[in-house]
DNA sequence: TCCATTTGCCTAAACGCTTTAGGCAAATGC
DNA sequence: GCATTTGCCTAAAGCGTTTAGGCAAATGGA
C-alpha cells in the first residue's frame, strides 16, 4: 500500500483549510483522516492528540494574521497605520473564518508565550506611536484598539451586523474614523 | 424508582450552571444526566437534542442580561447610563462566565428571531440617547458599543489582560471615559 | 376507590469521535 | 542487500449522541 505522505505540517494546514469550510470546531481528527483517506489513528503519529491538533492550527493562524499585520503596516504610520492593521483582522476574517476562529482558541500558557501574540501586541503599540499618548494611557488604547477590532469582526462574523441598514462596510470606516479622532484628542484621566 | 423531577425548565437552569462551573462547550447531556444521576437517554423527553440544550441555555442568558441591563439603565441617562450598560456586561461575564460563552453561541435565525437580542439592540440605542447622534450615525455608535463591550469583556475573559500592568478595572474605567468623550464629540463624516 | 391514560425514566443498541497498543510493510541508510 | 526506522494499519476500549421500545409511577375521571 501507498504512504499518503503525513507530516505535522500537511495535517495542520489541512486541519486549517477545513476549519475555514465547516468552521474550527468541526475540526476533528476524524475529519482529518477522513481528507487524507487514511485511518483516524494513523494521525497520531504526527500529532499529540485532537487538542494538539488545535493548538497548532491556532498557532499557524496568529503566525499569518501576524506576518500580515507587519506587511500592512510597513511604511504606513498614523491614521493610514491604524485603518492598515483593522483591515488585516477584518479581511483575514472574511476570508477565514475557521482559522479566525481558531486565533481565538484558549491557548495553554506555554502554546501561548511561544505564539505571536507577542508580535500583535507589538504592532497595535507601533500604530499608536502615531499618536501622542504615554503609559499607561498607551496600554489603555491598545486594550481599546483590540476590544474593537476583535468585537466588530466577531459580532460581523456572528452575522451581527447583515439584513440591517448601514451596511457593514460603511459602519467600519466611520468607527475607525472615531477611533481615529479618539485617539488624537485622547482626554485626560 | 422515584422520579427524578425534570423538566425542560430545570435541566436548561442546571446546564447554565453547569456552563458556568466547566464551561459552556463541555455542557453535554451526559454530564447534565448525570448531575441528575439519571441515564442520557432521559433527557431526550424534555430536550431535542445536544443542540437544542446549547440553544435553551444562550436564550437563558440572553434573557438574564437584557433584564440585567433593563434594571440598570432605570432612572440614568448619559454618561450615567453609558458606564451601567457597560457593567452589566462585563460583571454577568465575570459571575457566570459559562452563561457568558452561551449567550454568544450562534442561533438559527428562528431561535434569534425570539430570543431577547431585540432587547439588547434597544437598550443599547436607550443609552445613546443622552448624546447628540442621530441617523446613521446612531447604527454606527450602537455597533461601535457593542463592538468594545463584547470585545473587551471577551478579551478580559480570555485572560489578555491578566499579569500585566495596568490593571484591567483600570483600562476598563479610562476607556469608558474615552469612549463618553467620543460620543460627545463624535466627528462629522 | 379503581381503572385507563399519560408521563417519566429505563434498557438496549447503533453510530461517531478519541485514543492506545501492537504489527507489518515501505522507505532509508550503511 | 540487509538492518533499522518510519508510516500506516488493525483491534479494541471509552465516552457522547440519539432512537426505539418497555415498564412503572402519577394523574384524573367514573
Amino acid at each position: 500500500m501507498v504512504r499518503a505522505g503525513l507530516t505535522t505540517e500537511r495535517l495542520v494546514r489541512a486541519g486549517a483549510e477545513l476549519a475555514d469550510e465547516v468552521g474550527f470546531d468541526q475540526v476533528t481528527v476524524s475529519a482529518l483522516a477522513r481528507q487524507f483517506d487514511v485511518k483516524t489513528a494513523s494521525l497520531y503519529s504526527h500529532l499529540k492528540n485532537s487538542q494538539d491538533l488545535r493548538t497548532r492550527i491556532a498557532l499557524l493562524a496568529l503566525e499569518e494574521l501576524a506576518d500580515r499585520a507587519a506587511a500592512a503596516l510597513a511604511g504606513r504610520a498614523g491614521k493610514d497605520a491604524l485603518t492598515a492593521l483593522a483591515n488585516v483582522y477584518r479581511d483575514y476574517a472574511a476570508e477565514h473564518p475557521g482559522r479566525y476562529a481558531a486565533a481565538q482558541f484558549r491557548l495553554d500558557p506555554e502554546s501561548a508565550a511561544a505564539s505571536a501574540g507577542g508580535r500583535h501586541a507589538h504592532m497595535t503599540r507601533a500604530v499608536l506611536r502615531g499618536y501622542d499618548l504615554t503609559e499607561p494611557d498607551q496600554t489603555h488604547a491598545v486594550r481599546l484598539l483590540g476590544s474593537v477590532f476583535h468585537g466588530y469582526v466577531s459580532l460581523e462574523l456572528a452575522g451581527g451586523f447583515s439584513h440591517s441598514a448601514p451596511d457593514s462596510q460603511e459602519s467600519w470606516t466611520r468607527i475607525l474614523d472615531s477611533l481615529d479622532a479618539l485617539l488624537r484628542n485622547w482626554p485626560a484621566a
